[in-house]
DNA sequence: CAATCTCATTGACATAAATCAATGACTGAC
DNA sequence: GTCAGTCATTGATTTATGTCAATGAGATTG
């Protein structure tokens, strides 16, 4: 077995590949794609994928694992942009510039197919069905971030937790895990600075949270009890009733 | 002169066509694409383009005026997403799920080139350069998406509201009109909806800015008197130096 | 030209969440 | 095993911004 075989999984026998870029593609145009993706040795935990400012040449697949990507500004603070969480995909947002405009660090061990972008343009000019799948995989991105904008501006501390920990669930249902009970990769102050509040004040919300029987949290295991409560806690509808 | 014929400015002929979906087309590529845009009767304000879970045939370039994003909740509360001026495009949000997923008010007289997408999908299946357009405006809304989330999550409101003055001189100035003199074609409500601020609160900033020299106001007339000060509120860099 | 609205501004007060500070629980290094 | 470092929790205090309330300026309509 040569070595980098250890890492490969081909699109056909990976369990995500109805969330990933080969959705809803047929078994050919799957086994194209299959063949311009790359598979690397998985990244340690606190490893960047690729940083701020450097030439944009892939976008990436999580196949287990998380990432955070996140920014740092000109007073070295950083800004979490966001989690991505294995099917996810990362990176579209450098195609208009060409450079990467946020940087991505593995949160725990992950693996990580990479696309390279130029050969996905090549294909999806002749495969429609991948044409059609780019475009809503970037539309969809866009709506999610103009949900999380509302989150951000106009929701309390508890709307935005409630809000989060319910996304967290619902990606994890999507992905076969439990819904209910399962492991934050981030740190606290990954989900303040992500939700734009203080440490302090998320470590609040999830002691109240708790108190009032919505959910269990001990250190990063966090079991969801009483999902309706949390849905009126988060003022949104049931993510899946 | 056809009735219709009023509200036709070709591709070709439009000024705004740099910014627009022809960007970086060649001639007979521009004129494919011209051909396939609608030209309709202008909106009125307050008049809807789409409203929110209609079917998505098409998106939409902006020719003159301005057009508020906003979306509804349960409560009946509105809620600001952004504002569209000339030369910009808005719709793409919708390409995931085929249903708007936002609605679309004219804030002012506002002139609108249509353009459906199953013929934009086909087109740039074709033309090569149309694709690639159409991936880096995803990804540039995307990646502005983005730093509007950094904006709303962990910005003061004079930062807030200093950096929605500076974006908008910098879109106008794009457009070739004053980046220092210009109207604001929401009210203010609706600034403050979008930032995630009380009414209250951007007239008070107004009037601070004022009160420092950094803008002069009045009604929707804004005039940037210190454009370096109002970088330093908005702690960002200097937008165009 | 009133009369009615909507929109903007300003002041007084309330409050959610930030900040400051202290402590304890883990984690990893040597 | 111990020590340093990071991370999480909790309490006390401050503060930015929201809410409530009043007023005035324009715009729109009959």
């Amino acid at each position: 077995m040569k070595k980098s075989d250890k890492f490969v999984v081909s699109c056909q026998q990976c369990g995500l590949n109805a969330l990933c870029i080969p959705y809803s593609l047929t078994h050919e145009e799957m086994d194209e794609v299959d063949g311009v993706v790359k598979r690397g040795k998985p990244l340690q935990r606190g490893e960047n994928l690729f940083t701020t400012g450097t030439t944009f040449n892939s976008f990436y697949a999580i196949r287990s694992g998380a990432i955070k990507s996140y920014n740092i500004d000109e007073n070295g603070e950083e800004h979490v942009i966001g989690f991505s969480l294995p099917g996810e995909i990362l990176g579209l947002d450098a195609i208009d510039t060409a450079k990467h405009v946020s940087s991505a660090k593995a949160l725990e061990t992950t693996s990580i197919c990479e696309i390279p972008y130029s050969q996905v343009e090549t294909l999806s000019s002749k495969i429609h069905n991948l044409q059609a799948h780019m475009y809503r995989l970037l539309s969809r991105e866009i709506r999610e971030d103009q949900e999380l904008q509302m989150l951000l501006g106009k929701k309390t501390a508890e709307e935005k937790i409630g809000t989060f920990l319910l996304n967290l669930s619902l990606r994890y249902e999507q992905r076969k895990l439990s819904s209910t009970l399962f492991r934050l990769p981030m740190a606290r102050t990954d989900i303040g600075n992500y939700l734009g509040l203080a440490v302090e004040t998320v470590s609040r919300v999830f002691t109240r949270l708790q108190c009032n029987g919505g959910i269990k949290v001990e250190g990063k295991e966090v079991e969801i009890l009483d999902r309706r409560y949390l849905c009126e806690i988060a003022h949104s509808a049931l993510p899946n009733p």
